[in-house]
DNA sequence: GATGAATGAGGTTTCATTCAT
DNA sequence: AATGAATGAAACCTCATTCAT
């Protein structure tokens, strides 16, 4: 049957071009964009040069499909996690889980990932900067719902705008996060994620 | 007088090398470590490149000791914020105020930092990042320290560990002045620390 | 019946190889040799890189084909046009037409030969050259001969040798269409080919 | 003496560049632009690589720089050759002179000027295209305005436009030289100009 | 027989670093 | 001491050709 040949020949075609995102995932977080060379990525691939060049115009090309085929995955996880439930402090910890385990299983991407909403992204050239600073805001503004839509119900008190809120919590969780990762004895990650909640939803100082 | 002789040399070469670092600090802020090369500082700094090596054994070592020096700058402007007062709460404003006048005066640096001590240290060769890391962390210990000092005075609630709520507070405080730094307009930094400080100083959901 | 299915597939083949020849002489003509890949021949013949290979060894092989094809193919109008009258007059007078006619009708591939016949050949190795060369002194000898019929009929003066003659004619023969190709407004090719005959037939300066 | 130290540096580095161009020339006129390196022509030369960038932006760049110059040093030759008299078939003569002498002189140039200024040009990309033919019409109108003072004198009859004249005799002379290129034992340049020149002075058929 | 995915040598160009002046 | 010309390794990318399907 046609189909089948060529649905064969296409699912080929996506390993291969999966083998090769991966290859260069762990190369780029091992060492940076500009210490990586095609040839290298090309070798941890097992394929030539050329091919590499079939999949992708060019290494930039290669990396910003990287970057954002991986923001997709979480994207999707973080809306999973948000409709899971009504409940807003719910939302927030699913939240929290959510963006823990994405860690754990795409710790090679996280740095990567860091890096470029963080202000590191004059390393690659603008394109990519853009795009991806977009999405972290649109991710920003529908945490910042989450607040918003609690504060309107009157879960939440409404001690700071629900976009500052949002930033301040995900900061927060990147920060330990990346505590964690670099030293994940020194700094275990809370299994419970109301501890980490804790921070914001108790006040410091008010009675 | 010999020694006004020797001095006037090296206060010379300071003021040299301070030429290049600040002709590096600037380049580097604006286009990124591997997107400048050795040549163009040279012409900034309006040195010839032999005395750019003269003064430093690699790019690197530039690179390393542009860092390296900045973040002397700030550690002193933190402990002058931190020691110019007894009172917790205040010494957490005065922490808020400095790093946002550092930030503004110090623009160029900060994006550099940023990706430092973020995770995209991956860009430089390994050294760097270590050092930068380590200081990054004595730093949130002094700061975890005010919240201890405040904790034990019973200004604070013990809502989280003294160490956990500094990371918290610094990783809050760095995304607002990005926001600021990537926005002014649309993410304006707030006047009065307070008003940052209360997300944490103030409960989200305890009554 | 054996020998009619075979020539159908010879004649289809031809067919092919005529269609791979025309893709390539309008992209070379174009964007000359070192500036064509195979693959581009391929997409413009519709065919398979393969299946080029299949008719042609190199690169080099197709392109050398397709300029012998093309100079067959003047020769052949050539010995027509010389053969269509005694009248040696007539005879320039028809080669003249002919060869207006024919870069006219194969523009896309003059450009090509003026290039190989004139010492651009080095573009391409070797082989070419050799053959083009031969062929245009052949070319040149058959020219000359009508020069020569015409001295010893004393129909022309024998002010030049007969091989002269021909080469300072299709010389400005050739300058002239070029010039014409290049701006056909401003240098328009002389309907009468007197016009352009008249330059060797009537002397400068002899009363 | 300060400019006596300069000059030499200077001195020096136009010797290094003349090497190079020397280099490049010789390469490029006998395999072709497209087929020699950079890599060739600095081993040729015998330069680093790096040493020719220094001079050249590109290879395109050092292979324009190369024609160009190369065509002022005929242009200058050519305006010699032409004021040195005010006798117009003697103009003539000198022309044709000079253009044999500097053929022989610069014959590696040669086959790349020819292959420029004939439509094989496409092989390089069109900045120099343009800039060498509009070089060649100048030219051409220089020729053409000493058949046209001719003319005005009546020392030579109008039996086509200066500008034709003009085109048929170089191209007639690039051709006789082209013939004595490729085979100088066949094709002898005659010594006495006027034995080309009759061939425009003397009519073919007109008593 | 036809296909076109895969190859990898080889092209151009950059730039950190050295060293003779 | 200061200079900056010279170096050449190594980067990215193209494309003629092969060969398994």
């Amino acid at each position: 049957m046609k189909t089948g040949k060529i649905s064969r020949r296409e699912r080929e075609k996506l390993r291969q071009r999966q083998e090769m995102l991966s290859a260069a995932l762990l190369l780029f977080s091992e060492k940076g964009y500009h210490n990586v060379s095609v040839q290298e990525i090309a070798e941890k691939a097992e394929f030539a040069i050329g091919t590499i060049y079939k999949f992708f115009k060019t290494k930039e090309d290669l990396y910003k499909t990287l970057v954002l085929e991986q923001c997709d995955g979480f994207d999707e996880a973080f809306a999973r996690a948000i409709n899971a439930t009504d409940d807003e402090a719910e939302k927030l910890r699913n939240y929290v889980r959510t963006k823990e385990e994405w860690f754990h299983s795409h710790l090679a991407f996280v740095r990567l990932f860091i890096a470029e909403s963080r202000g590191a992204s004059f390393n690659i050239k603008a394109g990519l900067d853009e795009e991806v600073r977009s999405r972290y805001y649109a991710f920003l503004e529908r945490l910042a719902q989450v607040f918003e839509s609690g504060m309107k119900k009157n879960r939440f008190k409404r001690i700071a705008p629900p976009f500052s809120m949002a930033v301040a919590l995900d900061s927060a969780v990147n920060a330990f996060l990346l505590l964690w990762l670099e030293a994940p004895d020194v700094h275990p990650f809370p299994d419970d994620p109301d501890i980490l909640l804790d921070i914001f939803f108790k006040g410091l100082t008010e009675a």
